[in-house]
RNA sequence: GGAUGGGUGGCCGAGCGGUUGAAGGCACCGGUCUUGAAAACCGGCAGGCGUGAGAGCGUCUCGUGGGUUCGAAUCCCACCCCAUCCGCCA
């Protein structure tokens, strides 16, 4: 959500900033509706304040036994102009609204032009292509003839984009998790959180997933919406409140399913479980001071990587350029692990500083040690990895000749000291 | 699913249809007192919008929307949300 008058005082920036993300300037209307709001609301003010003041007198007059006929007359005469103002008031007001709950966050100046992924720019590499003297072959491939990766088995369940894991890569799943979560938590500071994955319409609008990207999201009859990233019910753990200065930041983590319809992705990554409706993700979610919360998003990003480190994945990292950052970011890091099979650099985390889009969204505030009224926080999230995706990275990355996976040895402790999966078909 | 109760400022909480934007308390800020702190006492303390050079003035906001009325936090209706009890249940 935006600031009306920052737009007010900028609107030349603010057309800027919409064409950066390919939208047409939109100030000039903003500020027309803005300016009609406020004459509709100055007009309905005289009459309001002629009403309160008439009522008074009216109220004063009984009290004292007079006649208070001909004021009631005049009152009742301006009723009507009272409800008609009121009534264009709030509808100006709404298309206000609907016009600014639809733009997308404005780009941090260092986000690199371009209009797709392919505009976005390398900042960094970790560790190298793994050597090997045999074909690389697909995480899918691998999981298949390991028969811990079945397919036909969530088709049958559930239809295309699902997966079923078993035996030793379920167990590698889960191991993943934990070993995730046990890094954040008792290394980075963050606080473990186990949210609800149905949350209201308004939870998805805070976030920014509502109103405009309903089609990708699962909703159930009785209304509630499936989290499409645990983001949604972290981030808006703040919603609403008001902290003291002293709290920020505040650093949640959480280990949740997310649920997407992909809408928008039909005939892509269809083979193998890189893009489902279904995946695991562990997830970092910052409520931060603003004038930190870029610290911060270098921090959450370094927490992230620490965790392909760890687990000895090659990896780079990207700032993603103004056509593909998302809609509530305004600077947005992706992660992208190398996946031999697939022989290229996949996304297996993105990290965003929302600044205070989202936090206008859902009145989430502090109030400064210094000075008077409340501040919008900042929030930033980012993932901690996606669990599905790091199972393929370690699973194609580690794959040896006989078709058996190799453990990374950060991840021994949680498998019960085991160091490979498949050797012997014991998956 | 059935039955109640309830949604008021940062928090708790009062509020006969008419000087109530809202008592009282807590928290917070300033001051007096004190070597300092605490206590006590005094004072201040919601936000949005409009308007004005400014002190200010106006208006809106007591879950949301509608209605009754000259006038609604207060009455009526609908909806949303929360809590408790019963039933069911991991």
């Amino acid at each position: 959500m935006h600031d009306l008058r920052s737009i007010r005082e900028n609107p030349e920036d603010f057309d800027k900033a919409l064409a950066r993300r390919g939208l047409p300037a939109q100030s000039a209307a903003i500020l027309q509706l803005d300016s009609d709001r406020r004459a509709a609301q100055t007009e309905l003010q005289e009459l309001q304040n002629r009403r309160n003041a008439a009522s008074k007198e009216i109220g004063k007059l009984k009290a004292q036994g007079g006649d208070a006929e001909g004021l009631i007359a005049e009152v009742g005469g301006i009723k009507d102009s009272i409800a008609a103002g009121e009534a264009r008031e709030r509808q100006l007001g709404e298309d206000l609204n609907a016009i600014l709950a639809g733009l997308p966050n404005v780009l941090d100046a260092e986000v690199p032009d371009g209009a797709d992924e392919s505009a976005n720019r390398e900042v960094a590499v970790w560790g190298e292509k793994p050597a090997r003297n045999f074909p690389a072959k697909q995480h899918f491939e691998l999981g298949e003839d390991l028969g811990a990766m079945d397919f036909a088995a969530a088709a049958k369940l559930s239809g295309a984009r699902f997966v079923v894991l078993k035996g030793a890569l379920a167990r590698l799943h889960r191991a993943l998790a934990d070993f995730m979560l046990d890094i954040h938590t008792e290394e980075f500071g963050y606080t473990e959180v186990m949210p609800p994955y149905l949350v209201r319409d308004h939870v998805l609008y805070g976030t920014g997933q509502l109103p405009k990207f309903a089609e990708d999201q699962f909703r159930t009859t009785d209304d509630f919406w499936l989290i499409p990233t645990a983001e949604v019910p972290l981030t808006n753990l703040a919603a609403g409140e008001i902290y003291d200065e002293a709290q920020l930041p505040l650093r949640f983590t959480a280990f949740t399913p997310c649920f997407r319809s992909e809408a928008g992705a039909a005939g892509k990554d269809t083979r193998g479980m890189l893009r489902q409706h279904q995946f695991e993700k562990v997830e970092l979610v910052s409520i931060a001071h603003p004038e930190h919360s870029v610290e911060e998003h270098e921090r959450m990003t370094a927490c992230a990587e620490a965790v392909l480190q760890r687990l000895g994945l090659h990896y780079r990292k990207v700032v993603l350029c103004s056509g593909d950052t998302g809609f509530g970011a305004r600077k947005t890091y992706d992660l992208e692990v190398w996946l031999p099979g697939q022989e290229a650099y996949r996304e297996i985390s993105s990290c965003s500083n929302c600044g205070d889009f989202q936090a206008r969204r859902m009145m989430a505030r502090f109030r400064p040690a210094e000075g008077k009224g409340t501040r919008f926080v900042h929030t930033l999230n980012g993932s901690g990895l996606a669990v599905g995706r790091t199972l393929i990275a370690v699973m194609e990355a580690y794959q040896q000749a006989d078709g058996s996976i190799a453990l990374p040895e950060a991840l021994r402790p949680y498998l019960g000291g085991r160091e490979t999966i498949g050797a012997g078909r014991d998956a």
